[in-house]
Formats: structure tokens, sequence, C-alpha cells
DNA sequence: TCGAAGCATTGATACCCATCGATACTACCA
DNA sequence: TGGTAGTATCGATGGGTATCAATGCTTCGA
């Protein structure tokens, strides 16, 4: 984006992929997932911290696996949520020289 | 970010910067300001090709500013405007390692 | 001094989204 | 085969925002 100018398609996917880092909620989920040394976070985790409903939480995970950032595994009762690290690389590439 | 847990009050601020790059109009006049030779472009050479009226370009362009991601000068009846780059890296190292 | 051009602001409107409570779905266990 | 716990989905609601037309503000030239 900062080399190139920006059809409009473009633009829109773009703003899309951003719209999914531009919520408090969701950028304490990815440091957390970040920040826990197996990579990987349970959903029942994350309801606590953030004081927010277990709905909610499971929402905004939708929103950032719908954008790539994230992805869940089953493991029993359980999900246990992990970042895209190349998603993060691509979207960093965007605003960068 | 991706190597720190996030508290409430950063995770909001760093949603802020975000939410002004979740908009295909204003991705599409920071791609215009990154191309532009002289680094800098004036408000009447964004409404045409954005195809959005002179009042919505100024309320993007503001936003942006808020941002800190582009600042503009006033010279005679012109506002130029040109990108912030450094704001621009600090944001880059916030998704990345 | 007056008019015109460039830009910013305002008010109105339609649409999107974060949030919750409630409910449905899935997996495990007794 | 129920019952329970973890997770996803749904419907409703309040707040935010992109957009435009209209208006106000600033600068320059006649």
């Amino acid at each position: 984006m900062l080399s190139a100018p920006l059809g409009a398609d473009d633009a829109a996917e773009l703003a899309r992929a951003f719209s999914a880092l531009a919520d408090p909620v969701r950028l304490r989920l990815i440091s957390m997932l970040a920040a826990a040394p197996s990579g990987e976070v349970c959903v029942c985790n994350f309801v606590g911290p953030l004081s927010r409903s277990q709905g909610t939480v499971s929402h905004h995970l939708k929103i950032l696996g719908e954008a790539g950032l994230v992805r869940g595994e089953r493991r029993g009762k359980w999900v246990w949520y992990s970042l895209d690290r190349d998603r993060f690389a691509a979207l960093r590439t965007a605003i960068g020289p």
C-alpha cells in the first residue's frame, strides 16, 4: 500500500483485514494468544480476563478466524485457538516498506 | 502486541489506530499519498478519483490526521497532505516481531 | 471591498457492529 | 440414555460511522 496506488477492490479487501484489528477486545485476544507459552488458549480461558460474556468472546474469535488471523481446533469439549503468524506478516508488509 | 499481553487501555488506543485503517476510502487516500512523487497531494486532487464528495474526503482526512497518520499544511488556498511514515512504522511493529 | 475558489464543519439519514440473554449444538460421563 | 459442561448461534438493542447537501470559514484576485 505504501509503495503503489490501490484500486477500489484491493482497498476494500485490505480494509476488512484491518477492521478485524480495530477492536480492543480482539487485540487483547491476540496478545493473550501471543503471550501463551504453548501458543494456544482455550475459549474458557478468555472469558474471565476480558470481562465479556462467552457469547461475545465467541463472536470476536469468529471474526478473527474469518480474517485468517487465528484458527481454532476442537479437542474434546474444548476449542483451542492459536495465531496465524504468516497472516500477520502479510498485513505488516501492507503498511510497510 | 505479538510479544506481550495488552492492557485494556493500551488495547483501546491501538484499536483506534487500526480503526483509521479500517476503511477503503482512507486506504486509498494513503496509497495515493504514498505514490505521489512529491509526497504531497492537495485535497482537490483526491475528490475526483475517489468518487466521494468534498465533504466526505475532508472527513476522512481529519480521521487520518487525528490518528497521526497524515498531516496537512495550508499553502494559499490549498491544503497539502503528506504521510507520517514514522507513525506507520510504529503500527507495523505493533503487529510484528 | 467584493466575489469566487478551496477546504472544513454541521445536520440528517441509513447502515454496521459490539454486546447481552437466551437457546442450540457437541462431547464427555454416569 | 440422560445430564452436564464448553462452545456456537440467534434476536434485540444501543452506539458508532460513512455519506451527502448545505453552510461557514479562509485566501486570493479583481
